[in-house]
RNA sequence: GGAGGGGUGGCCGAGUGGUUAAAGGCAGCAGACUGUAAAUCUGCCCGCAUAGCGUACGCUGGUUCGAAUCCAGCCCCCUCCA
C-alpha cells in the first residue's frame, strides 16, 4: 500500500497541525468531515458542503449497499461522480451498523449477516466484502477496515476478544486491499475502555500497517471525561507520522479536547442531524432555534460568518421555519453548522499554526462550560 | 313552525353509571441527539402548598352510595321538511 503523504505541519501543545494528500485534493487537519452516509449529506447540495470549507466526505458501505447498491453506483460512475463530489471521500465499512442494527445483525468470525432494514432481505458483509465495496465498487479515497465497535458498558474479557476479532479483520482487509497507488486504508482501534486492550489493539494495527489509525468504539455511553481519558492513553500508541481519526466525534468540546490530545480527524452527523432538529451551535455553545424566546429575535445566528444561512437569516424567521414544520428550517440551520463545524476546524488550525491552540482552547472551553 | 342530530380540557375528537383529571391527535412549553433504521425521540401540558386538595364535560335542577354518561326544563349549533 502506498500511504498518502501526511505533512506535519506545526504543533502546539499535543495539538497537530497537517495536511494530508491524495489524489483528489488535500485534507487539511485537523478535518472535520460532514456525514453523507447515503451519498448525500442530509438537507444540503455537495457545493454548500464544499462552500462552507470541508475537504473531505463520508459514505457508508451497509447504507450504499443496499441502496442503490455497491454495483449499481460502480456501473453509474462510482461514488464521486454519483453524488457530484470530486475531492476525496472516506468510506465507512458498516463496522458501526454491526453496533447500531444489533437487532438485525448476526456475527460470526466470517463477517456479519444482516436483515435489512429497509425490505428485510439479507446480506452478508465479510472484511473482504467490504473493502471491494468501498475501494472497488464505490471507489473510496479512504477505506476503513471492516470492525467491531465494541458495546459499552463492556468486560475486559468481552472488550479483549471484540478487540482481537477486529484486529483479525483490519488483517484480512489489509490483505484484501492490497497495494493501491491512488486509495488509501485507514485501521481502526478498539479495546473499549481499557488501556491494556488499547494499547494492544494500536500496536497490532502498526504491525499489519495501514495509512491511517482510527479510534473507533468511542462516544457510545461512556461520557466526555472517560472518552477523553481513552483517546489520552491510545494516542501516544499510535505512530506519529501518520493521521489519527477519531470517529463519530463529536460535539465541538469533544473535538477541541481530542484535538489536544493529538487527533487530526473526525466525523459526526451531529451538525446535519441537530441541525435537522432545530440545534444550532454557536460559538457560545448550543441553541435551541425552537424555543419561544427567539420567536421575536431579529438577531441572525452569527453576523461574522461568511455563511449566509448564520449570517443573513434571523432567528425569529428561522424559528418560524421549525414551528411551520418548513423544510427551509432544516436546510439552513444543517448549513449553518456545517460551516460553523468547518469554521471551528480553521480556527484551530490558525491556533495551532500560531502555536496559540491552548489559548483557544481555555477560551472556547470557558464558553461552552455549561 | 315540524322532524332529526349535536354541544367534552386552547382546537379536533374518544368516551353511555364507578377502574375518568377524562383515550388519541393537533397546537403549546422544554429536553435529548456523537463512524445517521433519526425532517427523529422523550417529558410536561386545569389550578395549587402536587402519593393530597380544589375545580371540570352548554346552563339549572333531579335520580343515585356514585353522573361527562340516566331524567326534566332551558340556552345554543347543524341538517332536512314547511
Amino acid at each position: 500500500m502506498t500511504d498518502f503523504p501526511f505533512e506535519l505541519i506545526a504543533k502546539s501543545g499535543g495539538a497537530r497541525l497537517g495536511t494530508l494528500s491524495t489524489s483528489r485534493g488535500e485534507i487539511r487537519t485537523p478535518a472535520f468531515m460532514p456525514v453523507g452516509t447515503v451519498a448525500a449529506v442530509k438537507a444540503l447540495y455537495t457545493e454548500q458542503v464544499a462552500d462552507a470549507g470541508a475537504d473531505i466526505l463520508l459514505g457508508n458501505t451497509y447504507h450504499l449497499m443496499l441502496r442503490p447498491g455497491a454495483e449499481r453506483i460502480q456501473r453509474l460512475g462510482g461514488l464521486h461522480k454519483f453524488m457530484r463530489w470530486d475531492k476525496p471521500i472516506l468510506t465507512d465499512s458498516g463496522g458501526f451498523q454491526i453496533w447500531s442494527l444489533k437487532g438485525l445483525r448476526k456475527m460470526t468470525e466470517e463477517g456479519a449477516t444482516f436483515k435489512s432494514h429497509i425490505d428485510g432481505s439479507m446480506h452478508f458483509l465479510s472484511p473482504e466484502r467490504s473493502i471491494e465495496i468501498q475501494a472497488d465498487l464505490l471507489g473510496a479515497d479512504i477505506s476503513m477496515q471492516l470492525d467491531e465497535c465494541t458495546n459499552f458498558p463492556a468486560t475486559w474479557d468481552e472488550a479483549r476478544s471484540s478487540m482481537e476479532m477486529s484486529i483479525r479483520w483490519g488483517q484480512r482487509s489489509k490483505e484484501a486491499f492490497g497495494s493501491r497507488d491512488t486509495q488509501n486504508l485507514f485501521g481502526i482501534v478498539q479495546g473499549s475502555t481499557f488501556e491494556d486492550l488499547r494499547r494492544q489493539s494500536a500496536e497490532q494495527l502498526r504491525e499489519i500497517g495501514f495509512g491511517g489509525y482510527a479510534i473507533g468504539g468511542l462516544a457510545v455511553g461512556e461520557g466526555h471525561e472517560r472518552m477523553v481519558e481513552v483517546i489520552d492513553f491510545t494516542t501516544p500508541h499510535l505512530p506519529t507520522d501518520r493521521p489519527r481519526y477519531l470517529m463519530g466525534v463529536g460535539k465541538p468540546i469533544d473535538i477541541l479536547e481530542a484535538v489536544a490530545h493529538g487527533v487530526d480527524m473526525f466525523d459526526c452527523v451531529l451538525p446535519t442531524r441537530s441541525g435537522r432538529h432545530g440545534q444550532a451551535w454557536t460559538w457560545d455553545g448550543p441553541i435551541n432555534l425552537k424555543n419561544a424566546k427567539f420567536i421575536e429575535d431579529d438577531t441572525p445566528i452569527d453576523p461574522t460568518s461568511d455563511c449566509p444561512a448564520s449570517r443573513d437569516y434571523s432567528k425569529a424567521y428561522l424559528n418560524h421555519l421549525f414551528k411551520a414544520g418548513e423544510y427551509l428550517g432544516p436546510m439552513l440551520l444543517s448549513w449553518h453548522n456545517t460551516a460553523f463545524f468547518q469554521s471551528l476546524m480553521q480556527r484551530i488550525r490558525q491556533a495551532i499554526a500560531d502555536d496559540e491552540f491552548e489559548t483557544l482552547r481555555a477560551d472556547l472551553k470557558a464558553r461552552w462550560a455549561k
